[in-house]
DNA sequence: ATAATAAACAAACGTTCGTTAGGGAAATAT
DNA sequence: ATATTTCCCTAACGAACGTTTGTTTATTAT
């Protein structure tokens, strides 16, 4: 071992435990699993970590400060409401995308974190949904989007993204953007063809 | 005990250990977990079940069936694609709604599934995948829908209804037709205003 | 009344779990 | 060269896991 460095492991412990916490679930991942798949014994980890729900909470506040900043951003922005939404849907792609193994841990696990972190964790969720429903109720006031309930559309789009880590592989051929494109485009013009 | 057969008793450990996987996920329920809940020692759950796993097949394929079922059904009327999209979702969406906690673990758990168990329902789930996305390109080709990529479309709205069951409450106000409503107007008319 | 069946129990099986303790080898700092 | 730190090891801890066994208790059928 040459060129590892501490938290290159570190690192390393993590990137894996994302992996397997994506592909079998928090609990049924054990340490020994992981520890076997990086090469070293389970008792080894701990001279990294904390422990596994200390790996769980990394991935998971990770991923949500990535995804609170990206939209906090764009919040800023002088926007008409349907630009505004495409663009928060880009940028939440974007950030989904870029590590989907940890968004869909992030996504699917949290349920395991210990009660503390759970409430921080729902609060965050609750505030950034409220971000999106925000932009649809400006979109109605601006007279671009149609009556609707807010909170429900949110939800159905935001499932709609949050649940591509599951079937979305980086070696197929559609970019963030375009996933974004298609996926607002389908929002907020629908299927049928305008006549 | 004197109205519980042996069969409601089934049931009702099926019921529990489905409100329980949907809580906690499979792995994290244990059968002393379940048996406390139900009121019995873990050992007493095996007069009734074959396995922990047994009751996760009852779950998936009794969910898969009633899926399968009602879509069959719409598929051999004769309707418009518009039509037979709304009526598609509204058929899901009952499915879903009249045991959400069964959906939840149905969606979520089934990867715990072991191997030939697993192989039989990805396959029933491709089957029924693409029966939507049949109706999508059956809708571009009777120019009502736009040229789109049916099968990312088609897991957009199925992934935005399937993971309602994550936050939908029967004591809200919504029906399953109103919510099929909701979902299918966004995705077929869009949030934008027509002018 | 007696036999058969069903449903629960306590006890224990072997295994795996997350984690800790203590020590040794190799790299780094002094 | 020596001391310190880093990283991994073996061994083991107590707890929890799914499940089996053998037995008792209660219900149902004869």
């Amino acid at each position: 071992m040459i060129t590892k460095t501490k938290l290159n492991r570190k690192q390393q412990i993590i990137d894996k435990a994302t992996q397997l916490f994506q592909q079998q679930g928090y609990a049924a991942t054990s340490m020994r699993d992981l520890a076997g798949y990086i090469g070293i014994e389970a008792a080894s980890l701990y001279s990294h970590i904390k422990s596994k729900e200390e790996i769980l909470q990394t991935i998971c506040f990770q991923m949500a400060n990535d995804f609170f900043q990206s939209l906090e951003k764009i919040e800023l922005e002088k926007l008409s409401a349907d630009e505004k939404l495409k663009k928060a849907v880009i940028s939440h792609v974007q950030v989904l995308t870029k590590d989907s193994a940890a968004s869909a841990v992030f996504f699917s696990e949290w349920r395991h974190l210990s009660d503390s972190y759970l409430k921080d964790f729902l609060a965050m969720r609750n505030n950034y949904e409220n971000k999106f429903i925000q932009i649809l109720i400006d979109g109605h006031k601006e007279g671009t989007f149609k009556k609707m309930d807010a909170k429900f559309t949110v939800l159905a789009l935001l499932s709609s993204i949050n649940w591509m880590p599951s079937w979305y592989k980086p070696e197929g051929k559609l970019t963030p953007e375009e996933i974004a494109e298609n996926v607002t485009d389908v929002f907020i013009n629908g299927l049928k063809i305008r006549s």
